[in-house]
DNA sequence: GTCTATAATAGGATAGAC
DNA sequence: GTCTATCCTATTATAGAC
C-alpha cells in the first residue's frame, strides 16, 4: 500500500478536471479525495498547505501543459498560419468544443482569486504574448498583432462563458472559426 | 422594528453586488446577512427556499434592470448608432470599466449552475437578440447581425474574465471601443 | 505514503419569542 | 418582519497508527 497509487501528473490532471468542473469554492476536500482516490491525510501529505496549495499546484501544472501543448509549438518551425491552426485545434479539443470550462476563468471567479492572481495573470499574459508573436511573425504591425492576440483570449474565454450560460456550443465553434480567419488577416482600410 | 429596513430593490441590489463579487458558492448566508442587515431568519422570511431562491430572485431582478436600462432603450426611437453607443456606455458603467464582474458569468461558474440555466440562458439570449435587432435595423443582413451580436456578448464577458485575471482593465476599455466601431460597420469584402 | 479517527469551525436551515 | 438560539451537516484540517 505504501507505493503511490497514481503518478503526480495523473493526480494533477484529475484535479484540473475537478476544478474546472466545480470551481475552487465548489470543490470540497471530499470531492478532491474522491477524484484522486487519496484520503484527506494523504492529500495533506502531498499538499501541506491544504486546498489553496492544491489549486496553486494544479495551476502550475496547467501552465506546464499549456507551455508544452500550446506555446512551445507556436515558437517552433512552421508557417504562422499553420501554427495558428494548430493552436486553435488544441484549444478546441481542450475545451471539448465549448463543453468544458476554463480553469483560469473558474479561478478568476473564486472568492480567493487574489491568491491566484499572479499565476493567473502570468498564464493569460503568456498566452497573449504567444499569439502576438505569431501575428508579428506573419507580418502584422506589432500594435495590431497585440490587439488581435488579446482578442483571441478574450473571445475564447467569452465564448466559453456564453456557451456555459446558454447550453449551446455553436457560439464557441463559430468563434474558433472566425479566429481562424481573422487573427492573421492582412490589415485593410475599414 | 417591524417595518422593513430596506426596500426590496435595495436588498436585491446589494445582493447583486455581493454575488458578483463573491459568486454563488463564495457568498455565505452570513455574508448575505451582513450585506442586507437582515438576520438569517428574516432572510428565510423573504426567501423561503433559502440561498438558491435568493440567487434566483437576484437574477430575476437583474433581468428587470437589464430590460429597463439596456434592452428597452435599444427598442426605442433613435438611430441604431446612438442606441449602440448608449448600450456600450451603460455596460461600461455597469461593469465599472472592467473592475466589476458579471453576475451571469459568476452564476455560470457555480456548482449548481444547472439550477440557474434557464434564467441565464434567457438573459444571454435576450441580450444577443437586442443587439441583433440593432444590426438588422441598421441594414445588416440578419446572419451578419446575429454573429456580431453574439460577438458583443462574448467579447464583453471575455474581456471581464481577462481583466479579472490580469488585473489590467485596459483590455475591457479597448474591447468596448472596438465594439463601438465594429458592430454596425457595413459588410466589406474580406 | 496511506489510513482511521477526530477536532474545530463554518455552512445552511429551522423554531419560536416578540 | 425581525430577533435569539439552536440543529445538523459538511467543511477544512490534524493526530497518530501502520
Amino acid at each position: 500500500m505504501p507505493a503511490p497509487l497514481m503518478t503526480r501528473p495523473e493526480i494533477l490532471g484529475r484535479l484540473l478536471d475537478l476544478f474546472r468542473d466545480n470551481g475552487f469554492d465548489g470543490a470540497s476536500l471530499s470531492d478532491i479525495s474522491d477524484a484522486t482516490g487519496l484520503g484527506k491525510s494523504s492529500l495533506y501529505h502531498h499538499f501541506p498547505n491544504g486546498k489553496e496549495e492544491i489549486a496553486l499546484q494544479v495551476l502550475a501544472f496547467l501552465e506546464e501543459q499549456l507551455e508544452l501543448a500550446l506555446f512551445e509549438p507556436m515558437r517552433a518551425a512552421g508557417t504562422p498560419r499553420k501554427k495558428l491552426d494548430r493552436m486553435l485545434d488544441t484549444i478546441d479539443a481542450f475545451y471539448e468544443g465549448g463543453k468544458k470550462a476554463c480553469l483560469l476563468e473558474r479561478l478568476c471567479a473564486s472568492v480567493d482569486a487574489r491568491r491566484f492572481r499572479r499565476p493567473l495573470g502570468r498564464a493569460f499574459s503568456t498566452w497573449i504574448d504567444a499569439v502576438e508573436a505569431l501575428g508579428v511573425e506573419s507580418g502584422l504591425p506589432r500594435a495590431v498583432a497585440r490587439n488581435r492576440a488579446e482578442d483571441v483570449v478574450v473571445r475564447v474565454e467569452g465564448a466559453l462563458v456564453v456557451c456555459a450560460g446558454t447550453g449551446d456550443t455553436s457560439v464557441f465553434a463559430r468563434t474558433i472559426r472566425d479566429l481562424r480567419e481573422g487573427v492573421l488577416a492582412p490589415v485593410t482600410r475599414k
